[in-house]
DNA sequence: TATGAATGAGCCTTCATTCAT
DNA sequence: CATGAATGAAGGCTCATTCAT
C-alpha cells in the first residue's frame, strides 16, 4: 500500500547496512541485473514475466524481489549498468586532454567498445526508449543519455574549434554518428568480420571525411 | 508470445465481400491502423491495451475486431504500413534507371521522407525489433526489411561498379546509413530546422564523402 | 498503469451511458456490493478475497471488476449503501418538523431499524473503521459519519432546549447512544425478543430517564 | 485462514527454562506484544505485515518470530493482554463483597479505566472480533469476553436483587452498557474533558436512572 | 539470540478475446 | 455493424514463515 502522496516513490528492495552483507548483497544484484538484461533484449521488457527471469537467475520470486524493489526498477537498474561506466569512461578520457581528433576516435572506440560488451542492455535501452523519454522516474536514465550526447557533440566541436576540421552540418553529423553507433547492437557479431576498434575507426572515417574534404575544396 | 507448434493460422478478420462495402470497411480500417501506430509510438506495443485503442479510435472492444483480428495482428498491419509502400517506392524507383549517385539520392531521399512521414510506424517497428526478427509469423515483414537493405545495398554497389565512387568499406557504410535513418524519429520534427530533404542529402554527403575522397587520394 | 499526480483517482469502472443499459448495470452492481457486505461482514474485509466474492457473486474475477474498479472501491461501496439511506431517511425526519422527543424516538427507531437490516454493512464499517478515520479515499463516508452525529446531537439538544429535558452531560450521552446502537450487530437477531421498536424504545428510555429524573429533582 | 482439520497446535515459541533468562524473554515478549498492539490498532491487523513488526519492535523477522509462534498467535497474545487483567481485578472485586451499587460503579470504573489504558488493544479487539468468535484456535479469548459479561450481568442482577433497584429490561440495560463501553476508545482521549472515572460514573448513572425513576413510580 | 536471505503460495488486478444482443 | 458484458488465464507483487549463519 504505497504511502499518500508519494506516486514515484518506487518500493525499493532494502540493502543490509552491515559491510561485509552489502558486499555480498551487491554482488548478488549486479548477477540478476545482468540476467535480466538478457532475458529483456531477447524477449522485450513487457514480454519478459518474472516467471522468466525466475528461470534465468535461479531465484524464485520472492528472492528476485529481494534485490529490485520492482521490475521497473530492475529496467532502470539495466540502462544504469550501461550509461553510468559508459559515462565514467567519457569523464576520464576528457581529464586525458587529448588532441581533438584523437579524443574523438578514443571516444567513439571506447562507446563501440561498450556496446559491443553491453549488447543486451543496449537492445533494451532502445526499446523501451519510448518509456525513458516520457516518464518521470526516468529522469536519471535521461539525464545519462544526454550528458553523453553533449560529449560527443562537444569532441565534435573541439575539433572544429582546435582540430581544423569543419562539418558542413556539425548537428547533423552528430546526429548520424548517434544513429550509427546505436544500430550497432542490430548486426555488431562478437567475432564478425570487424573488431569494435575498426568499427569505430570506420565510423570516425566516414564523419571526419566531408570535413576534411571541405578543407581541401576551401583551402 | 504464442507458443510452439500453434499453428499461426490467426484468427483474420474478415472483410465484406460486396466492392462498395469493402471500400468502406478498407478505409475504417486503415483508420484503426493509423491510430493503433500513433498510440503504440507512445506507449510501446505491449504497454498498450485494446481499452487504449478503444479511446483512440471511438470504436467498443468488439468493433476493433471487427477489423484486426488480433491485437498482434495489428502490430503486423502497422509495419505492413510501413514497409509496402516503401518497397513499392523503391522498386519504382529502380525502374527509372538514373544515374548510380542520382539513384542513391533519390533512394535515401524516398526512404528519409517516409520516415518523416511515418514516424510513429518506424518508432513502433524499432521497438518491436526483436520479436519481428525471431517469431515465425513475422517472416513477411522481415522479408521486407531485408529487401530493403538488399535494395540499398545494391544502390551503393552500383555507385562503386558504375559511378567511379569507393568506398573503404561498403557493407560498414552500408550499416552506418541504415543507422543514421532508423535513428530519424528519434529526434526528427516536422517543422525542424532541417526538411527530410536536406537530411538525406547531408547523410548522403557523409557517407559519400570519404568515396570521393578515396579517389582523389588514388588516381 | 495510475497516471502522474493523481494517487487516489482510483480506476473506477465505468458504467454504460446508455439508459436501458445503465439501469441493469446499476442493479447488477447492487447485486455484487450486497453479496460482498455479506462476505466481508463474516470473514473480515481483508481475509475475503476476491475468489472468495467470485464465489459468492457467481461473476468471475475480471467480472467483478466490471462492476467496481477495486476491492477497496467495493468496501467504500458497502459503507455508502449503509451511510446513503439513513442520511436521507434522518434528513426526512428533520423535516417532518416532530415535537423534539418524538423526533429523536423516530430518529433512533429509524436507526435501529437500519442497523437491523444492514447488520452486515454495518458490521463491515466497524471493522474498517479505522481506516475509514484515517485514510484520504475515506473522506465522503468519513462525512457521512459525522453528519449523522451531528444530527443525532441536534436531536438531543432540541430535546433540551424545547422538550423541557436535561441531560447531565448531553454530550456524555450521545456518546452512550451511539454505542449501544453500535453494538447492536453484535447481538440483535432477526427473531430474537426484542423488535427493533422495542430496542429503539428501549434505548431512548435509557438515556432520557435521567434527564427526566433530574426534572423531578430541580423543580 | 487455517483450513478445517488442520490441528491447533500452532508453532510455539519455546521459551527458555532458565528462571533469569525467562525473565527477560517474557519482558521482551512483552514488549513485542505491546508495540504489535500499537500497530495492529493503527492499520488493522491484515493489513500489519511482519515487516511492520519488524520496523515498531527493532527485531528482525527473525527475531519476532522467537517470541511469537505466528502472527496469529501474537494476536492472541494482544487480547490475552487486554482481558486478563482485566478479568483478574474484577474478580479480586468480587471478593470485596462490596455493596450492590458500589460493586457496579467499581466493576464499570474498573473497566473503563482498563479500556483506557489498553485503548490500543480494545481496538485491535472490536477489530478482530469476527475471527474471535468463529474460529477454534479463539476459544479462550472468546471465553475471556463470556466470562466478563457474565460478570457484569450478575453485577446489575444483584443490584436487582439486593439494591432495590429494578430495571426496565435488564438484558437490554446490560448490551447497552456493553455497547457504551465498547464504543469508548472511539472517542476517548487522555487528556480529554472527562476523566475515566467520571465517564464511568455518567454510564452508571445513565443505566441506573430509569431504575431508580421506576422505583418511585411503583412504590 | 538474532539476522536477513530465500521461498512459494496466494493476492489483486489487467487484459485479449468472445458473444449475445 | 457495433456494443459492452463476461471470461479466465496470466501478471506483478506481497508476505508469513523457515533456516543457515
Amino acid at each position: 500500500m504505497s504511502g499518500p502522496g508519494r506516486p514515484y516513490i518506487d518500493a525499493v528492495a532494502s540493502p543490509p547496512t552491515r559491510p561485509a552483507l552489502r558486499a555480498r548483497y551487491d554482488r548478488r544484484r549486479d548477477d540478476v541485473v545482468a540476467s535480466a538484461a538478457a532475458v529483456f533484449a531477447e524477449q522485450g521488457y513487457h514480454a519478459t514475466s518474472i516467471a522468466d527471469l525466475t528461470d534465468a537467475t535461479g531465484l524464485a520470486a520472492g528472492g528476485i524481489y529481494h534485490y529490485i524493489g520492482s521490475k521497473e526498477q530492475l529496467l532502470i537498474a539495466v540502462c544504469d549498468a550501461l550509461m553510468d561506466p559508459l559515462l565514467a569512461g567519457a569523464t576520464a578520457l576528457e581529464a586525458e586532454q587529448l588532441p581533438p581528433e584523437e579524443e574523438l576516435r578514443a571516444l567513439v572506440g571506447l562507446w563501440v567498445g561498450h556496446v559491443a560488451t553491453h549488447r543486451d542492455h543496449m537492445v533494451v535501452f532502445q526499446q523501451e526508449r519510448h518509456v525513458i523519454e516520457h516518464e518521470r522516474q526516468w529522469r536519471a536514465v535521461r539525464a545519462s543519455r544526454k550528458q553523453f550526447e553533449r560529449m560527443l557533440d562537444e569532441a565534435l566541436a573541439r575539433c572544429e574549434r582546435e582540430g581544423g576540421v569543419h562539418f558542413a552540418d556539425r548537428d547533423l553529423t552528430m546526429r548520424g554518428l548517434l544513429g550509427m553507433v546505436n544500430h550497432l547492437p542490430q548486426w555488431y557479431r562478437p567475432r564478425g568480420r570487424l573488431s569494435p576498434r575498426q568499427i569505430a575507426d570506420g565510423f570516425c572515417d566516414i564523419v571526419l571525411a566531408p570535413a576534411r574534404d571541405h578543407m581541401r575544396k576551401t583551402p
